[in-house]
DNA sequence: GTTCGTGCAAACGGTTTGCAACAAT
DNA sequence: ATTGTTGCAAACCGTTTGCACGAAC
């Protein structure tokens, strides 16, 4: 994945440095939508050398070139998440873990006769729990 | 609406203090989703002697007691809506402006079809521009 | 040698909290 | 007397920024 990686940055104009590669290997391939701090620490483990200012920037520089998508669900924090196709998104109240959920899994109707506003984008914001998978023996 | 209001912190438990009636005037009335600190510098021009804390506080005791509802929609801020009835937003992305969507006015499809998800609660976000009306004469 | 990227520490802005004075019961 | 409320200032926390050093062109 390193190399499509690098492939990606350098389509979007930017330089792939080692710091840059690091946070794009694992922001890039995680569906955990963490949020900044959290993507500081994984990188850390594998790449030590990573200052907190450069993940934010480096975030910020993603999600510009739309590599990345910021989301704003939870209160103080902003979170990432590498689909940045058209999807819904399920918040788990419990534990505050965020999901994707398929584009096609919902079905919103009506949304093209809403008056006097022009849309440009949609989602649905589901809440709820994550039913647990059955032990598993 | 003042003695309404006072009613309805009381039938919640909440004491009716001049400060909160003065936030409470304001904050259950309006339709602009305001944030704390537009909240607070709109009940300081009708009533100067409240904290920023107090107005924190209250706004939080509020939501507690189902009166607001929060909503995290923005970076770096939460906004406060009155009205606690399921229903949708339009995020206006020039102006930031936030507008109620009544519930009826979209219909989601599939939501029951969800594998592995148990659904307390689902809004629709739409972002895009508010049609400017046409000039008024 | 100029431009770009990094790291550090300081600044920033919204929100919360500790604490002392005060009001209500 | 106890409990609840307010105001102030300080603390907090996620994020941004200014600046100096170093790397890349």
């Amino acid at each position: 994945m390193l190399a499509s990686d690098a492939a990606r940055l350098e389509k979007q104009g930017i330089r792939a440095t080692a710091q840059r590669l690091a946070i794009a290997e694992f922001v890039l391939h995680t569906d955990e939508h963490p949020c900044a701090d959290e993507i500081w620490d994984a990188v850390r483990a594998s790449f030590p050398m990573v200052s907190r200012a450069t993940v934010y920037n480096t975030l910020n520089l993603f999600v510009d070139h739309g590599l990345l998508q910021a989301l704003v669900v939870t209160e103080g924090r902003v979170v990432f998440d590498p689909n940045v196709e058209k999807h819904h998104h399920f918040i788990d109240e419990e534990t505050g873990k965020i999901f994707d959920l398929p584009w096609e899994a919902l079905e919103v109707g009506r949304i093209d006769q809403l008056q006097g506003f022009d849309v440009r984008d949609y989602q649905v914001v589901v809440r709820g729990t994550k039913r647990r998978r059955r032990a598993r023996k």
